[in-house]
DNA sequence: CTGTTAGCGCGTTCAC
DNA sequence: GTGAACGCGCTAACAG
């Protein structure tokens, strides 16, 4: 009984059906191809006997060693920890399953070196294709690939001087969408909390498309926020130091969340201001979460077609593998406004202009903190 | 200039390397294995330099054709948009890089079917072991691989009639946990509120260590609630008839939920309800999620270590690959109680048994919802 | 229609 | 130390 080493599997091999079937190796590729009117229907149905029998299953390894096409999609993600990475993934991977192949899955945790790693094991692999979410700095190993024509598909963020597809968000009239909202409830000082603009080009197209729609209203007021969630405390501070900012506006003060991510930690630390939402500042997130319904009156979202993003990256990218070499290609999706409590506009319960009340509210829970830590 | 077929990417191969370097294959392939004291000092400089200066990466298929060693390892999901899914999965894929391994990951949505296909799909690219979490139903294929002895390592649930390591949360001691933190808290009658048990080890094994943790209490009651969480309306309907059933008791009612998809349902039917914990109902659930500080008081639950799990059940893989033959092993990692505001007791601040009142209320919510539909 | 032959890129003897 | 030669499982080009 022959062995594999290690594990004691018999891996059946193609020669041993075509001994076994009494016909030549040629003949059961090109069952497994699909030739058949190149075989004998004796022949054919020998083969597909024998194949049964000794639950044969063609290697993809040796398979890919000859012709190149290993049915294996590489794919690269930014934090696997990010809901918005997952449910990409999950369409991806769906889409894989449909169309035969297989995913090789990389987190490269933001890390640079860790990036580079992965691209090197998923070359020495000879996956087909790449599907790229990451950070868009120092990308000199993903450059070659470009110039090489390798087929490579990025989501939700570009990278410069980079010309592959891209697949994601329409970032700018989503944004829109969300301020235009915030507008017509009647907010007039909205912040947008990002994480770093820097390199990151769906954060770039959201403040742009932001900015865009506050400039059609000059009687309101609106900044971008930058924070760093893996710095905790962080976003707490920058949103205080905002409502303070902002309290001698009079006006009702809004939060745009950059992403989900954000979203989390502006929850978190309004929570821990003692702020609520609608009452005492509006919030529409990027982003629908599972939790999105639960907390407070329920968080307003711009959901965003995640599982369709991922779906729709693997069939452009298969497109690219079959040879496809048109122009570099954007297929941008829209999101779509959810509407719950942490949007509406309070019907004017008090009289007392919002931001000042915020920023009142908000002093007194950094006191009543303060003095339990004195305690 | 010698292209790939269809990507117009250049493979540098061994015997390119060979060339430049004016040496053999052999001398090169000596120097990837490490084998330096077989090399005169001169060719190993000549071979660094030439593999540095074409970029040089030995093919994994190629080398995983000859000797069996592919340096993959499948990965088997059993539904990918779970929170607890993604955790072990972040630690197996950082436990994979460490061992410079790469993960194939397949996502069976709880399928049968395209689990049976993954399988196949994942041995198609002679995968060096398996890390297996899904339905423990119909689990054919499975067995044979067990007979085969292939290195399988399962993920929190056991499969019958399979003698594979596993890794995974202690559920008795965590769910005695668990149970005893809400009779201590004065909670009295409690509900277990799982996803069907049947087949599912790990279920089954927080309804153990539940019953037990009751048990200890004549005076308190417990009961174990199945919900089918993908069926909308369904886990309110449940909490609905035990809170009527257990509204003569006068004692305080709490919830115990089976795991994250559960507890966001219950969090989902209680809002439905306008029920709130811990005022109206305790509530503790297996699985810390982001969103856990967030919702009203903050949700008490029992952390599982999921990446540790994911990290480990690799390490585990790695060890049975290298050859182990030992016996079958459990290893099973304690839950950490994450005390929060659903979960204290209300200092006796109503006179009324809760579990009247809860009662009360409900059935005021839900005339209110009748009458907001008829209208 | 069918079998023979020659690689794919690499690891591994086994002689030199 | 070193290199030629073979085989892994499969596909493709070339005969018959």
């Amino acid at each position: 009984m022959r062995q594999n080493t290690k594990t004691g599997t018999d891996r059946v091999t193609i020669a041993q059906v075509a001994r076994e079937a009494g016909v030549s190796k040629t003949s059961v590729s090109r069952y497994l191809g699909g030739e058949f009117d190149a075989l004998s229907v004796r022949l054919r149905d020998q083969i597909g006997k024998t194949i049964a029998r000794l639950g044969y299953q063609p290697s993809q390894m040796a398979r890919g060693l000859k012709g190149g096409r290993t049915r294996l999609i590489g794919m690269l993600v930014a934090d696997i920890l990010n809901p918005y990475s997952v449910a990409v993934l999950h369409g991806a991977e769906a889409a894989c399953q449909k169309y035969g192949y297989t995913l090789m899955l990389c987190n490269t945790g933001n890390d640079e070196e860790r990036e580079k790693q992965s691209l090197a094991a998923l070359h020495s692999y000879s996956v087909e294709g790449l599907l790229f979410n990451t950070q868009g700095r120092n990308v000199t190993p993903l450059k070659e690939l470009g110039q090489a024509a390798f087929p490579v598909v990025l989501l939700d963020r570009r990278i410069e001087g980079c010309d592959f597809d891209l697949v994601g968000l329409d970032n700018v009239k989503a944004a829109q969408l969300a301020t235009r909202h915030l507008l017509a409830q009647g907010y007039t000082d909205i912040a947008l909390v990002v994480q770093p603009l820097y390199g990151v080009s769906s954060r770039q197209g959201r403040q742009a498309g932001f900015l865009q729609a506050m400039s059609e209203r000059s009687d309101c007021h609106g900044e971008t926020l930058e924070v760093h969630i893996d710095q905790p405390g962080h976003t707490a501070t920058v949103l205080r130091e905002f409502f303070e900012r902002r309290s001698g506006s009079g006006g009702r003060v809004a939060i745009l969340a950059g992403n989900g991510m954000v979203s989390l930690q502006i929850a978190l630390a309004l929570q821990s201001m003692k702020l609520g939402f609608p009452d005492d500042v509006g919030l529409l997130c990027f982003d629908e979460l599972s939790w999105s319904p639960l907390v407070g009156s329920g968080i307003s979202t711009i959901e965003q077609p995640t599982y369709e993003i991922g779906f729709t990256a693997i069939e452009r990218l298969l497109v690219r593998i079959n040879g496809e070499r048109s122009v570099r290609m954007e297929i941008l999706l829209d999101g779509r406004l959810i509407s719950r409590g942490s949007s509406v506009s309070v019907a004017g319960s008090e009289d007392m202009a919002l931001s000042s009340r915020v920023a009142q509210k908000m002093r007194k829970a950094a006191a009543t903190a303060a003095a339990g830590i004195a305690a």
